[in-house]
DNA sequence: GCACTTTATGTTTTT
DNA sequence: CATAAAGTGC
């Protein structure tokens, strides 16, 4: 077996791949008299629990294509179904389904959406897409207040309630407003034939519910659930899961409630609770031994946890030995916190003979890898950045999605706007404010209103010639779209609209040759999916925008990882550095601490600990943490304080667990190495 | 009326 | 430092 370097792959230490199963694992897999409930701790082997209880299921007679596994990411969709497909070999059309819950709600949706005045080429949103129309409901230039609003509606819908019950559970004038555009803001969508991510969970809930007949039809579909990562449901969440296991219970469900940090999405660790009194026959089954970390690493993570009150207590335990101390830098700020960062990685990879691939980079934001990326670079290191702006959000990708959008749904008007405006073709923001707003009064999708005759008067003749001749361009390829192959449709339709041109004009040769390159990578992309799945493009754009990241090849190059803790969960690294430790930062501080309560603060406050507790036993074999005294915010410096998360941890009442390094020391034998290496190019 | 250039502004985490 | 609203040539 090739040792990739991600997660759950086994680099030599730790995963139990090859090994037996233990008691807990083989309890947990064979287990079906009823629902179950698998409680497993970080690193044990929950992953291998869901593709051996799949395999059993089949061996003991189940149709593969009965069998459902649910995940919340991608990648955690891709990982699973390589992993099963190790383990049993199916036909194509006896395959499980491995698929996201919003994926799922895809299929569930595309098949039925009629029932609910949706036309099947639904366009799906994206967060930006979704916050322009919200801004236009809402009526505000302030963008704090529209990301509250966004996250508020969000909160709503995951609860399951709309805007009316939102209007009525208001609890504010504030609230009330968000309420009021929250209606807007559904009829907008509506009324383009869109749904947002969230829709994408609440819509077939709201099918089943109301369709008996096609509830009855997946629940005969799918007869085994599983699901992954079951503490960071949400209500809407749970009641689809509940909905397609209808009477019959049968499914398991996997998660840690020590490992729940989707709260801020609406993620309740009631739905744990929810499980063991909704199904009183649930059988709850503990997995504790760790196959990941060293007993260094997992008795921190263990004092770390204990902080916080929990469900389902259980205490990890591990035979790898007592491993590295864990190490705390004190840096001066976030540059020297990289440059150490750097010079300590080059060292212990000189002296363990590692690959960069064993080394990971966990931050609390996005914006941490900055410093980060800088000096990888500047020493020549590979990285690969995951987490960040996702592939799928970069505008020259949206772009040529807002056409594809288009072609498959009319009534699309972002995508409409966005298309017929990229590249520029002497339609601006008055002609579309005037389209705008007989659209409005003839209750018609714009594209819709570029042919009526009635429209004809409210623009200048030169731009009713722009308008229609761009609506003639859509039809004639949405024509083609509909005999020949996707792939050469989409060469013609970016050769059309002289996309490669249009970078060049306005941009620098250097981004605009960057942007290319991407839409090159992005067409073959989905050339090669639409070949596989015989899917058209219409179909294309919508399994796109529920992607967050190209699968690309190179995901086992030898390159040291930078990654949000967040998009980390799951993964593992031998060696591991937890950067920006520090009071505000992790934790982090919430928004302003108007009106927020204790009982709120200290919810927060445990959420960011349990995110603490997942960074920490992202691990296996050394964990370094580090804090910079001065960090740069805005225009100004400010001092800071190290994260009550390294004391909590009791560094010092283990023995031998804590090295305290001031940076200067990596650097001087940094220093000492390469003049051994290399002594000619010594520099300061 | 369109398209390009300047100036204020604001930072969690993601499907 | 990167994005989005307001300002200036064409």
């Amino acid at each position: 077996m090739p040792s990739a370097p991600t997660a759950n792959r086994g680099s030599a230490h730790g995963t139990a791949h090859g090994a037996t199963l233990n008691e807990a694992q083989r309890e947990a897999i064979r287990y079906l008299d009823g629902p179950c409930m698998v409680i497993a701790g970080a690193g044990s082997g929950k992953t291998r629990v869901i593709t051996h209880k799949i395999a059993h299921l089949v061996n003991a007679g189940m149709r593969g294509s009965a069998i459902a596994a649910i995940t919340f990411t991608n990648k955690a969709a891709t990982e699973m179904a390589e992993r099963l497909a190790s383990l049993v070999r199916l036909p194509e059309g006896e395959r499980p389904l491995v698929s996201t819950f919003h994926s799922l709600g895809v299929q569930i949706l595309r098949r039925d959406c009629k029932r609910l005045g949706l036309k099947p080429s639904f366009s799906i949103l994206d967060a930006d897409d979704a916050l322009a129309i919200l801004q236009q409901a809402i009526a505000t230039t302030d963008r704090k207040l529209l990301r509250a609003a966004q996250t508020r509606i969000s909160l709503w819908k995951n609860a399951m309630l709309g805007p009316d019950e939102a209007a009525a559970a208001a609890r504010d004038a504030d609230e009330h407003r968000v309420a009021r555009a929250f209606r807007d803001y559904a009829a907008t969508l509506a009324a383009y034939q869109a749904v947002d991510f969230d829709d994408l969970i609440g819509l077939p809930v709201k099918l089943l519910e109301s369709e008996p007949e096609v509830a009855q039809a997946w629940r005969e579909r799918l007869r085994y659930l599983l699901v992954d990562e079951y503490q960071d449901t949400n209500a809407c969440q749970y009641q689809l899961l509940r909905l397609l296991a209808g009477p019959r219970n049968a499914f398991t469900a996997v998660g840690d409630d020590d490992q729940s940090i989707y709260g801020w999405r609406g993620a309740t660790l009631e739905n744990l609770a929810r499980l063991q009194s909704d199904y009183p026959s649930l059988r709850v089954i503990k997995l504790e031994q760790n196959y990941r970390s060293s007993v260094t690493i997992l008795r921190a993570a263990n004092q770390l946890i204990c902080g916080n009150p929990r469900l389902h207590e259980k205490r990890l335990w591990s035979e790898l030995g007592i491993g590295d101390p864990i190490a705390v830098l004190a840096c001066d700020d976030e540059e020297s916190e990289a440059d150490s960062f750097v010079m300590r990685l080059q060292a212990h990879k000189f002296e363990r003979r590692t690959r960069f691939a064993d080394y990971a980079v966990l931050y609390r934001g996005n914006h941490q890898a900055r410093a980060f990326e800088q000096a990888l670079r500047r020493e020549k290191i590979p990285y690969l950045l995951s987490g960040g702006q996702s592939f799928f959000e970069r505008a020259e990708i949206r772009d040529l999605m807002a056409y594809l959008r288009l072609l498959a749904n009319d009534d699309d008007d972002p995508a409409f706007i966005r298309a017929v405006t990229t590249p520029r073709r002497g339609v601006g923001n008055t002609t579309l404010e005037a389209l705008g707003s007989y659209c409005g009064q003839r209750q018609v999708s714009m594209f819709a209103a570029l042919f009526e005759l009635g429209f004809e008067t409210r623009v200048a003749p030169r731009q009713l010639e722009a308008l229609r001749s761009f609506g003639d361009f859509i039809n004639r390829i949405a024509r083609r779209a509909a005999r020949e192959p996707a792939g050469q449709v989409l060469d013609a339709l970016i050769a059309a609209i002289q996309y490669r041109e249009h970078l060049f004009d306005t941009l620098e040769d250097k981004a605009a040759a960057v942007r290319w390159t991407n839409v090159g990578d992005f067409v073959d992309w989905l050339k090669k999916r639409a070949q596989d799945e015989g899917s058209t493009l219409a179909q294309l754009a919508q399994s796109v925008s529920l992607l967050s990241q190209l699968e690309r090849k190179d995901a086992d190059a030898d390159a040291v990882r930078l990654s949000t803790i967040h998009a980390a969960k799951g993964l593992e690294f031998a060696h591991v550095f937890i950067v920006g430790c520090e009071e505000g930062l992790l934790p982090h501080r919430g928004g302003e601490p108007e009106g927020e309560d204790d009982a709120g603060e200290s919810l927060r406050i445990e959420e960011e600990r349990r995110l603490m507790y997942v960074a920490v036993t992202r691990a296996q074999r050394s964990l370094t943490l580090s804090w910079c005294r001065k960090r740069k915010r805005a225009r100004d410096l400010l001092a800071r304080q190290p994260s009550r998360f390294i004391a909590e941890m009791q560094l010092d009442a283990n023995p031998g667990a804590k090295r305290t390094i001031g940076a200067g020391a990596a650097r001087e034998r940094l220093g000492r190495l390469r003049d051994l290496l290399a002594p000619d190019r010594g520099k300061g």
